[in-house]
DNA sequence: CGTCTATTTGAATGTACTCAAAAGCGGTGG
DNA sequence: CCACCGCTTTTGAGTACATTCAAATAGACG
């Protein structure tokens, strides 16, 4: 049951901890489930927990001015997500983050997050691994959506996250790259036409 | 001489660190100092240290296939940078980073860092918390860059960031918000005209 | 089977780009 | 101190690519 989490847990910190030390930590958090189109977090609330997804998919969206989404990042299980600026700030989410489809999840709040980072000399460590390797991600992301073509983009994406096309709608993904979901589309089209010819 | 890191530590890490304790972590880092226009780091080298700026200003930077810069972030004194790819992962950098005014820094290598996180109870949390508001940031970045205008972005990035302004190149600002350099100061020049009219 | 949502396709529009050149600015050396 | 040179910013004109609007097709779900 808490096999992935205990797995993500060793794999990002680099080294085996204890299971009766894991399972204290296991403790911290409480078991969720959410329906499918379900908001964790809206956008102007706080978002008081950040979640461990077990099983589903959900995905984090910025709404603008113009009442226009547009998707920030996706989560399936294995996945941590949360609107870190609430979270960590305890101020007013940016995002929002919803369900695509039933979801499973532990949940940490702030006040057992930050007991786990005091009572486990694994944990600081292990959400500071988190967060820098987002900020890479993240880092990256910046540098291609600003300096390649959309297809590549898209290659890119398909490249990195196979595992998200099956389950991720196209139209978010076409969100998530910065480009019109008919847009997208044509390039598919493209990519399609020229694979056959050659 | 080292009153900005501490004053750092000390505001992200949200109490008071021991004087003696903030100099036994400031003798892990080696003075440095970098003439203009030089690169602290190469796509493709490894990226062995993290800087912290006690003077001067770099950028760092993205180069595309065909060859094209893109402005990932800048810092200035009191700032941190690295490519953070390569120094966490041991990998191959992904970014270039260049000083674009002499600069003073303090640099701490892979293992000094490990070092610092091990020896100070402080220091997992302080790089943690780092890391956390630069990916808070980035995110906000992506969401405003694949919705918002450019004249939105541009309002937004001399509001958060004025103390940049006089000291970046237009054409990297430019870059950074992902508009060619001509498109800037077009948009420049409409806020300009706008402003008198009213 | 029918409804709702997602994807594809078409045509017209427009925004931001590229290419090109001029003007502005700063630093260096005569 | 001024003249020159290189780099940055501005301005102009034409172009191209992604977008928008619109509609048809395809898929999912009750």
């Amino acid at each position: 049951m808490s096999a992935l989490l205990f797995e993500n847990v060793r794999r990002t910190v680099g080294r085996e901890i204890p299971q009766e030390v894991l399972w204290d930590f296991r403790k911290l958090f409480s078991e969720k489930t959410f329906d499918k189109k379900t908001l964790l977090c809206r956008e102007g609330e706080r978002c008081r927990h950040t979640w461990f997804l077990e099983s589903g998919a959900v995905y984090s969206y910025y709404v603008n001015n113009a009442g226009e989404k547009t998707a920030i990042q996706f989560a399936l299980e294995g996945y941590w997500t949360s609107d870190m600026f609430s979270f960590f700030g305890d101020r007013e989410a940016l995002f929002y983050i919803e369900t695509l489809e039933p979801v499973q999840a532990l949940a940490l709040d702030r006040q057992r997050f930050e007991e786990a980072c005091e009572r486990f000399s694994f944990a600081e460590r292990f959400f500071r691994i988190l967060a820098q390797n987002a900020h890479v991600a993240q880092l990256y992301r910046i540098a291609t959506t600003n300096s390649e073509t959309a297809e590549h983009r898209y290659l890119e994406f398909t490249r990195r996250y196979p595992h998200f096309l099956a389950r991720i709608p196209q139209y978010l993904i076409a969100s998530y790259l910065g480009i019109a979901p008919q847009s997208l589309s044509r390039i598919r089209q493209q990519l399609a036409t020229r694979q056959a010819r050659s």
